[in-house]
RNA sequence: GCCCAGGUGGUGGAACUGGUAGACACGAAGGACUUAAAAUCCUUUGGAUUAAUACUCCGUGCGGGUUCGAGUCCCGCCCUGGGCACCA
């Protein structure tokens, strides 16, 4: 009688196998080199996984069992990141404290991981919201407080009117909130910010030796936003004041025909006595802050402004007077918030000269300025330019800025659209920020003995209508003494956002329970660096960002011994729906991970994932797909559990050979993350098992290993069957014998003038005498070489013979 | 507008540094088993032509080019997805 494969039984006997046996434990005493390996930790959603989970968790749990076959000491651990608006906003809902929700999410979310099977280290597990993780979170801010990195400031942020809280720029997507597409508008508050700004160099320049997939480096590169150029200063003429700009071209500054500076610039309340139309721009002032980030990005059709009259500036290069303006089109948050126009080689100041009729002078030949600015950088030559003329723009730039420098009126300067990171969320879910207001002291950091300065109780959720965090309605916890002095202080109210506790979860992993350093010293320097993180593309310039910079800030102050925390970065590509749609409940195309366990089981929920697609694009789930993979495995089972094979003692070469360009396929398809073709080269070998009807002990259980990673407990059972007693973790993974496949007969194309003409059959190491005299004999190539003269000859070993003729 | 990916059968996708396009899988069609169905197994499956799974022709978004030979390289376009966006 045939024996069933019954996934469910087999799976929950391996799991359990697996978890009292400790197979998946990192080892802090081993002789083996480490190997970290590192997933994004989840969000414990009341929704449960996604089936976009275990995409990045199976391939890295490949890795993981791979490396640990091929002898490594393997961590990989998994946690949660649980503060966050979805369980606080269920709080608001129904009163439930977001930690019993969260607590609850977790429960069930480790459910599912383990009902597929990672090889987590789950004695490490970690939750953001533990207070002695956040504790941490807390002691590391408290470091970049003491360090002049953390500040506090009144400034217009981005505020997002639905979910009543400041944003960071990262989380404002198309001028709306990234969590709930809510309005944004922009809202002067004081905010806690970390000045991520100050490693802006240093987190664009070393991106250059990290293992990172290009995409990952591009985005980052260009969040940051680098560009290099010069700073000059403008005299305002009768007046000490200077207007300092930045520009990316000093080569044109003879084109330079006017100014124009933000509505917020500092200097238009200095110089209001000389401005004589100051009521037209003050009015124009207070309509541009009225605008949301939507409305100015939106109203870039017409470009707005108004003259500062009475006032003007001074060309430092030519001394010409030239007027200054005000307009939204210039940001106060780039650069010094003042530009110079040089209509004739820049589109923005050539839309608004044009608007309003102001001077337009060619300096780079090579355009035609009556049509549009000309703003090539690469051709063309200066003219109107007094001692730059007849260079190229580029020359110009290099003459340009020692002039400037010279003459002490600017100077060559670098610029990045990177800004400090908004670190305050008027929210109750998320760690206190440890700090007090002291009326005599100031901002006074709570001693490190406090911490972690726990979250207190609550009995509304809810963020007041003036914006302020839940916490500050707590008189008795707010009102405290200042460490330092005694006297009467307060707590700081603001929570830290999300991205706290996932910027450095991967050191607590090393030493998850160690109550007197984050981590202890010798165990980081075991683990660090991470060796291999996988995580979605939407965290580039947010976690993977916000992570590089404290541990960069960690690295600096000697807390940790690298100063990059992940050596390579791949990503995963996302899960649509079935009819290519993001999932989601309100299209009802959502996937649940427990069906699919229950109804076909972890091994091929596995398995299809990584066969449906390549590993970094985005593919739409077809159920169709799961089934067929379920049948490969169905098929593996009943080579020994059926009649499709039977384990013999033979030698067979055919399976020789196939099995050992198995192994060389699989072993760099998992490094080079192809897992589809991995997968289908496993099914090209079980396929020539069945064909042959038996297969020797040896080649099955080659074949099994390297299946192992990809479908664990199916590969567990029947390495049992085999006669194994140990787990096939326990095994080597295999190598290729490539002397094996040297000389196997392969097929070759015969071409005649690059047309495939026949096909012959030969060793694969043959000469090309040999396959050229096998050619001649065949009757189509006959035909085509009859009266005519070979030209040339051109043979590719194991590939193709070409005549020409 | 700029910066990345990408465009291959009915579908998801393969194709090493330019070398037999369509691996593997899904779907479909036909057959076997079955009282029947499901499951399973076998065969076929880019298009045209054909008795033929012989020969030949066409075929990797479009138009050119380089080459004995182009899905792959070069030039010029079109389209899709993602990122950035008045960043001076």
């Amino acid at each position: 009688m045939d024996k069933i494969y019954d996934y469910k039984i087999i799976e929950s006997k391996w799991q359990k196998y697996w978890a009292e046996h400790k197979l998946f434990e990192a080892d802090n005493n081993s002789e083996k080199p480490k190997y970290y390996c590192l997933v994004e930790f989840p969000y414990p959603s009341g929704e449960g996984l996604h089936v976009g989970h275990p995409r990045s968790y199976t391939a890295l749990d490949i890795v993981a069992r791979k490396r640990r076959m091929e002898g490594y000491n393997v961590l990989y651990p998994i946690g949660f990141d649980a503060f966050g608006l979805p369980a606080e906003n269920f709080a608001i809902k129904t009163g439930i404290h977001p930690a019993i929700k969260t607590e609850e999410n977790i429960a069930n979310f480790r459910r599912q991981l383990k009902s597929l099977g990672f090889s987590f280290d789950w004695s490490r597990e970690i939750s953001t919201t533990d207070p002695k993780y956040y504790k941490w979170t807390q002691w590391i801010f408290l470091q970049l407080f003491k360090h002049g990195l953390a500040y506090k400031t009144e400034m217009a942020i981005n505020f997002c009117l639905d979910c009543k809280v400041g944003l960071a720029n990262e989380e404002v997507v198309n001028g709306k909130c990234e969590r709930c597409g809510g309005e944004v508008v922009k809202k002067t508050k004081k905010q806690w910010m970390l000045k991520i700004t100050k490693y802006a160099d240093r987190l664009e320049k070393d991106l250059d030796d990290l293992d990172y997939i290009e995409r990952v480096k591009t985005q980052q590169k260009n969040w940051i936003g680098k560009s290099e150029g010069a700073e000059v200063d403008f005299a305002v003429k009768d007046s000490n004041e200077k207007i300092k700009v930045y520009t990316t071209r000093p080569d044109t500054l003879f084109g330079a025909t006017y100014m124009v500076l933000a509505p917020e610039h500092e200097l238009i309340q200095k110089l209001k006595n000389e401005i004589s139309n100051f009521s037209e721009v003050e009015k124009y002032i207070n309509d541009s802050a009225k605008k949301s980030d939507l409305e100015r990005t939106e109203l870039q059709k017409e470009k707005t402004g108004v003259e500062l009259k009475g006032v003007k500036a001074i060309n430092p290069v030519n001394n010409q007077e030239i007027p200054i303006w005000i307009s939204d089109y210039v940001l106060i948050s780039y650069g010094t918030g003042a530009i110079m126009a040089v209509p004739a080689h820049d589109e923005r100041d050539y839309e608004f000269a044009k608007k309003f009729n102001l001077e337009i002078i060619e300096v780079i030949t090579g355009g035609d300025i009556a049509k549009e600015a000309y703003a090539d950088i690469n051709n063309g030559q200066m003219i109107n330019s007094d001692f730059l003329n007849g260079l190229k723009p580029q020359e110009a730039i290099i003459k340009m800025i020692s002039w400037l420098e010279e003459k002490g009126v600017g100077k060559g300067a670098i610029n990045y659209k990177l800004r400090d990171w908004v670190f305050s969320r008027q929210r109750y879910w998320g760690e206190p920020i440890p700090i007090i207001e002291c009326e005599k002291c100031g901002f006074v950091p709570v001693a490190e003995k406090d911490l972690p300065l726990k979250l207190p109780e609550v009995k509304e959720f809810q963020t007041s209508d003036d914006g302020q965090s839940p916490l500050a309605k707590l008189t008795d916890w707010v009102n405290t003494k200042c460490p330092n002095c005694g006297g009467q202080a307060k707590r700081e109210t603001d929570t830290m956002p999300q991205w706290a506790g996932s910027s450095w979860y991967f050191l607590r992993y090393i030493d998850p329970k160690n109550n007197e350093a984050l981590a202890d010293d010798q165990k980081l320097k075991q683990w660090l660096p991470v060796d291999w993180y996988n995580g979605g593309m939407e965290h580039t310039t947010l976690h993977l960002l916000y992570s590089r910079f404290w541990h960069k800030f960690l690295f600096d102050i000697g807390v940790v011994p690298t100063s990059e925390p992940y050596k390579k970065r791949t990503s995963h590509g996302m899960i649509l729906g079935e009819g290519g749609e993001k999932m989601s409940k309100s299209r009802g195309n959502v996937v649940n991970p427990d069906d699919v366990v229950s109804e076909y089981g972890a091994d091929t929920l596995r398995l299809y994932e990584m066969f449906m697609g390549p590993f970094d694009q985005a593919i739409p789930w077809d159920t169709k797909g799961v089934v067929g993979v379920k049948r490969f495995l169905d098929r593996v089972w009943n080579i020994y559990n059926a009649d499709l094979g039977k384990i013999e003692d033979k030698v067979d070469a055919d399976l020789d050979v196939l099995v050992n360009k198995t192994i060389k396929k699989v072993s760099e398809d998992i490094e080079a993350m192809r897992f589809n073709t991995a997968v289908s080269a496993l099914m090209i070998l079980s396929n020539k098992i069945i064909d042959q009807k038996s297969v020797s002990q040896e080649i099955m259980e080659k074949f099994l290993i390297l299946l192992s990673p990809f479908a664990p407990h199916l590969v567990e059972e029947l390495w049992q069957q085999l006669g194994h007693q140990t787990s096939v973790i326990k095994e080597t993974w295999p190598k290729a014998d490539e002397s094996k496949f040297k000389n196997e007969i392969v097929e070759i194309a015969v071409q005649v003038n690059g047309k495939v003409r026949a096909k012959i059959k030969l060793a694969k190491d043959a000469t090309e005498v040999e396959a050229v005299a096998l050619a001649e004999a065949d009757e189509n190539i006959k035909k085509y070489l009859i009266n005519q003269t070979i030209k040339k000859t051109i043979f590719v070993p194991g590939r193709l013979l070409s005549f020409v003729v």
